[in-house]
DNA sequence: ACGAACCGAAAGCTACGACTTACCAAGGAC
DNA sequence: GTCCTTGGTAAGTCGTAGCTTTCGGTTCGT
């Protein structure tokens, strides 16, 4: 999980509709298959990536497995904007009071 | 805008590490083709796709484009990823409640 | 008015990544 | 034990994104 591997991870269009759709649920590879409009074993590629940069993961439930969203990997993201956010308005606070006089 | 792009935008390493550079500070494009391993062109198209997907915003300085980072574009995109892991996170609630009995 | 600094646009090349088809492995039903 | 479902892997193709070099356009200084 090299941290960033999860920003190219959501940078593909495939794999952020993967996201989106285990965030409504966990999902089987199948299932999110039927709802792509790529093959399965496309959809077990990304799933391959996402699970990589630690934004799923998976458990075997018989002959399926079982692809849920991980939370921690969502929260790093997050986090990681946060900071830029933050940066970002100080950065303007301090243009405005400079422009002030 | 097609909140979407801004996930594409970010999803290149060098884009990121624009955005990065960004968020400590605004930024002429020498002074960030400076600190990257890019020429100054390549800066210049990374940025024109920062801009379209409204994650910076840039003005004129004299013969220099100042650019900064755009909070709106990077909240925007926190706001995305708290939907995602809100939900992850109740269904994560409701699998283990299943699991109780 | 001329030169220098700074930047965007165009053209072209290369490498990588996303996809498909075909194959193989594992588990459950009967 | 056999068949069927489910998925991951391998090999191969094709498009495109990212980069460089080159050129043209502004703006400031002197």
């Amino acid at each position: 999980m090299a941290t960033y591997q999860a920003w190219e991870a959501l940078g593909d269009p495939s794999r952020f509709a993967i996201v989106a759709a285990l965030a409504e649920r966990p999902q089987a590879v199948g299932e999110l298959a039927a709802t792509l409009p790529i093959s399965r074993p496309a959809v077990s590629q990304h799933l391959k990536v996402l699970k990589s940069a630690g934004l799923v993961t998976d458990r075997a439930d018989g002959t399926r497995r079982i692809y849920r969203l991980n939370p921690t990997g969502v929260a790093a993201l997050r986090d990681q904007l946060d900071t830029f956010w933050a940066r970002a308005l100080s950065s303007y606070q301090e243009i405005t009071e400079e422009e002030k006089p």
